[in-house]
DNA sequence: CTAATGATGCACT
DNA sequence: GTGCATCATTAGC
């Protein structure tokens, strides 16, 4: 592997080379790194414990499947490093974070994050008014996240390597004593063949990731 | 289990 | 342009 789990310094933007490879590169490696929001009450610092690739217009679970370049795919179609959100299910956004090279359509969704502090969860709280009882219940769901996160279209496009933007990702602590695991993807019945291609990845036992799948398999370790 | 809720993509005029 | 099935989900029975 060309590019290690944790060559960045803690909290620095990722660089335009973290997202210069396809989506099953990029995915894995999201893990454990900061999503970062800027609200009018303060930034939320969350930490990503679940991914899904989408990469490429072979991929029948993708929104770009044969090309299909068209308004809401456009961004996929850009440089990496860019946020593809859209809606879905007519009330619900979702956050991808496009990779890979100008019209290469590669897309890593973010399933699940957890908040840094008490403080980024009570923000996040405040923004779902929902009473989460769980962790998952806060932000175990791409839906939710964004939702807690006050993501939605409007950010759709904006760069995620701006230091104080509105949205950004930043390196995290890298992963020790944790276990990345991958499995299918989440509700994608209608990709065929693609459907049970192992593109999820998430921490293994972590509390908020929610649906365990059977199918699971671990994909990379880290010790000390 | 399923309703909610609206943008999207594609078939067809 | 119009019609309409579909959906990378969630909350609430």
């Amino acid at each position: 592997m060309s590019l290690s789990f944790s060559q960045y310094q803690e909290g620095s933007p990722l660089p335009p080379a973290f997202y210069e490879v396809p989506a099953l590169e990029a995915a894995p490696r999201l893990l454990g790194h900061t999503l970062v929001r800027r609200t009018e009450d303060g930034h939320i610092r969350c930490r990503i414990v679940e991914t899904e690739s989408y990469g490429g217009i072979e991929d029948k679970g993708s929104h770009a499947y044969g090309g299909r370049r068209t308004a809401r795919t456009e961004v996929m179609f850009g440089e990496g490093g860019a946020a593809y959100i859209y809606l879905i299910y007519g009330m619900y956004h979702c956050l991808n974070v496009v990779t890979g090279a100008m019209n290469d359509p590669q897309a890593v969704l973010i399933r699940a994050v957890e908040p840094l502090t008490p403080d980024d969860e009570a923000l996040m709280r405040k923004y779902r008014n929902a009473a989460a009882k769980k962790p998952v219940d806060l932000s175990g769901g791409p839906g939710k996240l964004c939702r807690g996160l006050r993501i939605d279209k409007s950010l759709n496009g904006q760069s995620l390597m701006e230091l104080d933007g509105p949205l950004w990702i930043e390196a995290g602590r890298p992963l020790k004593n944790e276990t990345i695991m991958q499995s299918p993807r989440i509700n994608i019945a209608y990709a065929e063949e693609y459907a049970a291609k192992p593109w999820r990845f998430f921490l293994r036992n972590h509390p908020y990731v929610p649906l365990l799948d059977k199918n699971m398999t671990v994909f990379k370790e880290f010790g000390e």
